[in-house]
DNA sequence: GACCAAAAATTTGCATTCATTTCTGCGTGA
DNA sequence: TCACGCAGAAATGAATGCAAATTTTTGGTC
């Protein structure tokens, strides 16, 4: 082991800082940092396949140690693998991984929604009414993407509404792992789901509005449990097509 | 934004890896970052002192290039803080930065014990309630440090029974954040919440022991709250000293 | 024609080097 | 005495260079 005896050496100084937001103020390594994470999750590279730091080099128009050192934060927010001496891959998805992850978003989202009953204003929660509402019109015209538009939006603001910066980076974290499964889409050939996040969506808000956290968290669980199988439904199905 | 044309020149192949553990490879780089982690972990650098790269250098015998790698990545994980031109520097821990932390650790903690109560094996259990009756023992006898080991020995254990990688490591890296602080002390001067504690504890074997996920969860939360605010009361005991 | 071995070429990992920024010490002037 | 400013020194951020490992290509054999 290294010696343990505290390092003395270094200035003991700094009593306030200016408190940068986030973990990596805005510097050029962040930007790079968000552009490559934007560039995976968005899906440019295939899922398994080789991250060519060369190619990336030229694209991004920078020298190989930033985009390595950018690798290495991807890896460990879990969005690529890295294999010694034979370089990154984008991170391949098992349905054992999908249904790990799925449970953790639910974790989160039933974090966010107790906090949430304790922590959101009144001009918050109407706002989340309100989309709620405009969902809803969007169900009953089975406009799909106006639905998932404002379901998204409105477990954003549940997050938001907990007003706890480390949980909003772990999900946004989660969020784009699982961004690349596309599991919100072919609600229209299901509706008895579809109708089924409704009545759960209807459950969340009522809980909210009666600031029923343990509840509230209680549901957003289920609900998120519920949207994995059918997202593992469909993804079973488009793994025999 | 860059081009949005997906990267069709880089192989799609590698239907499915030798799926190495974790988010790194077993390699001198996840070697060395470990070694960082710990040495910032058990509190080696002050709080809010400047991380000196050069000095680290020399302690681990490695050039820039790597210690720099770990560094970012452990800014991703929100040890420490990386500001622009000016270094890094242990991240300091005000007390909203606590709260948000800790009610972190209890809702992984609740998510922990729902899938725990979903997932357990009989023989797992067996060794949480063994796990319990010891820590109560040393309840009894007033031996803190037996409690404590114990205390964090069952927690860990439910993480564990959890069998969720994601959760584990998430739960490991708040964890990690929040270990500078010593909140686990001093409860012999707090006779009450030891009390209280213990008696929360039961109530978890015997939620676990009848598998009643989401109560547990709800125990869990709760249990980490009042953690949480005797921590809150030291801490700003601690603060007028 | 398929399979295997060896060498070339590419790629990774790390060290070193260079430009730019920040910090420190000292002097000047009000 | 204190504020301000200006070199010099040190540290950071990024590019390049080099050794080791891997992948690909080539040549040979069965």
């Amino acid at each position: 082991m290294l010696d343990s005896a505290p390092d003395s050496a270094v200035d003991p100084e700094a009593p306030s800082l200016p408190r940068i937001a986030g973990t990596v103020a805005a510097s050029l390594h962040g930007t790079l940092l968000a552009q490559l994470r934007d560039y995976v999750v968005e899906g440019n590279l295939a899922p398994g396949a080789r991250v060519p730091e060369r190619l990336l080099c030229e694209r991004f128009g920078i020298s190989r140690t930033p985009l390595r050192e950018a690798l290495k934060v991807l890896a460990s927010e879990g969005l690529i693998d890295l294999l010694p001496n034979r370089g990154a891959r984008v991170r391949q998805l098992g349905p054992e991984e999908m249904v790990a992850l799925f449970d953790v978003m639910g974790g989160l989202e039933a974090l966010a929604g107790r906090l949430a009953c304790e922590k959101i204003t009144e001009a918050a929660f109407s706002e989340i009414e309100r989309l709620h509402h405009a969902m809803y019109a969007a169900y009953l015209r089975r406009d799909l993407h106006g639905y998932f538009t404002g379901n998204q939006a409105i477990h954003d603001r549940i997050v938001e509404a907990a007003d706890n910066e480390p949980l909003a980076t772990t999900y946004a974290n989660f969020a784009g792992r699982l961004r690349r499964v596309r599991y919100a889409a072919n609600l229209d050939e299901d509706r008895d789901r579809w109708g089924e996040a409704m009545r759960e969506h209807e459950e969340i808000l009522d809980a909210l509005r009666r600031r029923a956290g343990p509840e509230l968290s209680d549901i957003l669980f289920r609900h998120l449990r519920n949207k994995r199988r059918a997202a593992a439904v469909r993804e079973s199905a488009a793994a025999e097509a």
